[in-house]
DNA sequence: AGTCTATATGTAGGCTGTCTATATGTAGAC
DNA sequence: GTCTACATATAGACAGCCTACATATAGACT
């Protein structure tokens, strides 16, 4: 998978993985490898800075959480952030559309 | 359509405008817009630099012509162009297909 | 006790390709 | 003589994904 596709299409990763239950990143990774067949291999320095983003916008609530004596930061999809992920799937099918109308021989 | 999402894309695109015949970097504008039914309208910023690259890369080679006073330079594709436009088409599946298994819900 | 792997989060800095804005020039319509 | 379409090009900004590194706990195995 070339790192510059997946520009522009992180955020609706990330709130589409949220969308059923709230993650924490690590679990989020993992989550897109296995949801994509191994495809999607998400390093952690795009996935924590992506969701601190995500959340400074208002479309993920983030809070700190305990399991032992490992710390995790969980996740979950806020009003607005369902909303942006209704928009981003929109996008992505014009999307996958418009270039496909190039790409694909056929049409 | 965002700015980001084209990204890593682009080089499949205009190969693939260029595959039927060579065209000039102002008629490619064109014809992605039109093939794409007006969604895609690329800035000569993103293309003429692209066209540049790919040439160099060795997947265009790149010719001046005239038609009356207008300078053009006609792009064609090269035999190395030819197999990266079928590696791009095979990326395109596995990109869409990954992003979709994450983003569609039937899957 | 020490090492290794899996789990878990985070930052700094680099890279690169797309964009905006600008520049230049011809042709033809009005 | 002005406007629009045609045609190419570059400089610099910007954003986001990456690599590499840093830190720490838990549990298995030796």
């Amino acid at each position: 998978m070339n790192a510059d596709a997946l520009r522009g299409h992180m955020d609706a990763l990330l709130l589409s993985v949220l969308e059923r239950e709230p993650l924490h990143g690590y679990a989020i990774i993992e989550a897109l490898r296995e949801r994509s067949g191994g495809a999607l291999d998400v390093p952690t320095g795009t996935v924590y800075p992506a969701l601190r983003r995500l959340e400074r916008a208002g479309l993920l609530a983030g809070e700190w959480a305990s399991d032992g004596g490992r710390k995790r930061r969980t996740y979950r999809l806020t009003d607005a952030g369902r909303k942006a992920l209704a928009g981003e799937r929109s996008a992505w099918r014009s999307f996958t559309t418009a270039i496909g109308s190039v790409l694909d021989p056929l049409r």
